[in-house]
DNA sequence: GAAAGAATAGTACGACCGTGCTATTCTTGT
DNA sequence: ACAAGAATAGCACGGTCGTACTATTCTTTC
């Protein structure tokens, strides 16, 4: 689980200008990646984006590869800063399953990376890549996914939410909607399938809830 | 709407040598499209996989981005043939519906293509790639929405939903889930998440069902 | 079966790729 | 302020990219 990361700036100081420096790349790089591809990417595309000569870029990395799984890194923790993090100060239950479901969406609606969601974009990408890059890639999801069905987990015990489905089966619908409405935006520039999301998994997670069955 | 394609082969017959390393081409392009990507498939890589010289491939098309456009309309045509058309024989209502989700996934499951779903790899890669291919590739999905849409709405003015969420959403709700499990098996390869996915979709239906508010 | 034309291959081109190597400029710690 | 070293730039390399142009081989049609 990488979800310990606290913030990927803010509290991080970056002292050296090299630090600096790497950062400010690898935030471009992220954002690019989701616009033109990680993997088609070029060194030389992206020291033009960032005003550096490509050899320049080049020694702060060492290879495509490792700018390519720096970047990844990167992104992961722009995305727990943007997404895990404010949720997890909402209270454990229901409310903070709602607060991740909630706070994914809005991460792809403000456009938090030009192209939509990073993992989205990368994982088509990578899928049948064989190697570190699309290890790193699976691994990150894998974390978002058992940390939104450990939060059902949670509310599934605090009695918010009936146990009739399982907690991996509901984490699952509801990443879908998210997913999806990412996707779409992507494709179609109509905001409202957003909304759409939204709606789906409040009533998915209504139809869930005890109380009626309580009565 | 794409969708009165009847096959692309079989019923298709080819003529002409052109015409069948043409079709020959198109086949390993697209297959190859979801495994390495469709904007980085360069001609001489396809060349190679089909045991061909760059020159004589590149003859059959004039530029790379008409290769790209008969390569999505290719995929096109087959995913009409292995997921509309199976579809289109089963009676109106929500068993067309059903069907055309179960085919849905079934495609993905089987691997028609090796990297799943030829247009979740393609417009993930080509969102933020304006042009002709990016067009193409979102009138396609635009057109397999709009027919699940119509399969459901078809369903409710039959009586066998409850038109209390709109088709428009319920289809959105739908596809969410055929979707999602495609990119899932794509990147943890476990078929489990496919009868999520189906039950999910079950399980959705029959929420809609008048027969129990009816009762 | 031969003429006509389609299909395929060969070769060359400028552009960009990732990555070495060396030189220069800028930061940093004292 | 100066020495040490980090950061950046310049340049060169073999390789692949898309796409011309020409030459050869194979199909098709009468």
């Amino acid at each position: 689980m990488i979800f310990w990361i606290q913030s990927y700036n803010g509290t991080t100081v970056l002292k050296t200008k090299g630090e600096r420096t790497r950062h400010a790349i690898l935030d471009r790089a992220a954002a690019l990646a989701t616009q033109e591809g990680l993997a088609s990417l070029s060194i030389g595309r992206l020291a033009d984006a960032t005003d550096m000569s490509k050899s320049g870029l080049f020694a702060h990395f060492g290879s495509k590869e490792e700018l390519q799984l720096a970047t990844v890194d990167h992104a992961a923790a722009m995305f727990v800063e943007e997404v895990v993090a404010p949720a997890r100060a909402a209270p454990r239950g229901v409310t903070r399953v709602w607060a991740l479901c909630d706070r994914m969406i809005d991460y792809s609606q403000r456009q938090v990376f030009p192209g939509g969601c990073f993992f989205a974009c990368t994982s088509a990408e990578f899928n049948n890549r064989p190697g570190q890059v699309r290890d790193r890639i699976e691994e990150m999801i894998r974390s978002w996914l058992s940390y939104l069905e450990h939060a059902v987990e949670q509310a599934q015990e605090a009695g918010e939410l009936e146990p009739t489905l399982s907690a991996h089966e509901l984490a699952f619908q509801l990443d879908s909607f998210a997913q999806t409405s990412n996707a779409h935006f992507q494709l179609f520039r109509d905001a409202s399938v957003f909304e759409n999301a939204r709606r789906a998994i409040r009533d998915r997670l209504e139809s869930l809830r005890p109380t009626s069955a309580a009565a």
